[in-house]
DNA sequence: CTATTATTTCGATTATACTAGAAATATCTA
DNA sequence: TAGATATTTCTAGTATAATCGAAATAATAG
């Protein structure tokens, strides 16, 4: 993943109503929910939630498929895991050396 | 983590400039490096740069210590962890249920 | 104390994002 | 077709962020 696909998409989840919008998608699950159930549930204006959605779809990280008047939505796991991972590359490496530091000062202790 | 901490923290981290920083600090590990080092190496103006040490001390993903005429940044590693950590919250479950699926249909093939 | 290097503050410009009501459109059901 | 429900577009007000040069400050070495 690219750096500037990366600070895009984490752009995106930095908003409190996007980001409250992505963890009821992620807590649906992949079968996803309609709009309408979204904006009832989290109480955002239509207009409102209509333009972050858009935002979200913009980056990935959002799917919809239409089914009668529902418009179902549900997140993409996939581009979720891939901004995460961009996140921790290397990183995790780095934060085992400081676990076993931690880890070695007590045992000293 | 709480939801709005971390909207603003991925915020911050949406910004190409400030993640390319965080991503140098990463790399870097945890002794970290000198702001000048920053400056020079990802060739950001000074005042620039500074701005954007301060959004990231803001949300606790830097860390500063003076030596000298030097200031050292270096990497909260546990609070990047936190972050992504919020992101995948729950929605391991769903992939893996996912992927299942995925396996399923493959057996089934 | 002076010079040197490192970092920050100030200030101004420019651009972009958030919010949401009202009206418009789309999709279905009867 | 008419009526109901779902979603989007339009529009406008308001707020916040990114950028960086110039000048100011901090910290040290000689």
């Amino acid at each position: 993943m690219k750096l500037e696909d990366a600070a895009e998409t984490l752009a995106q989840l930095g908003n409190p109503t996007r980001l409250d919008v992505v963890r009821y998608l992620v807590k649906a699950g992949p079968s996803g929910v309609p709009v309408g159930s979204i904006q009832k549930q989290l109480k955002i204006p239509a207009s409102t939630l209509t333009h972050h959605l858009k935002h979200l779809k913009g980056v990935g990280l959002l799917m919809q498929k239409r089914e009668k008047t529902n418009l179902w939505c549900s997140i993409n796991f996939d581009r979720l895991h891939e901004v995460s991972d961009f996140l921790l590359e290397e990183c995790c490496s780095f934060s085992l050396r400081e676990s076993d530091k931690a880890k070695t000062e007590r045992d000293a202790a």
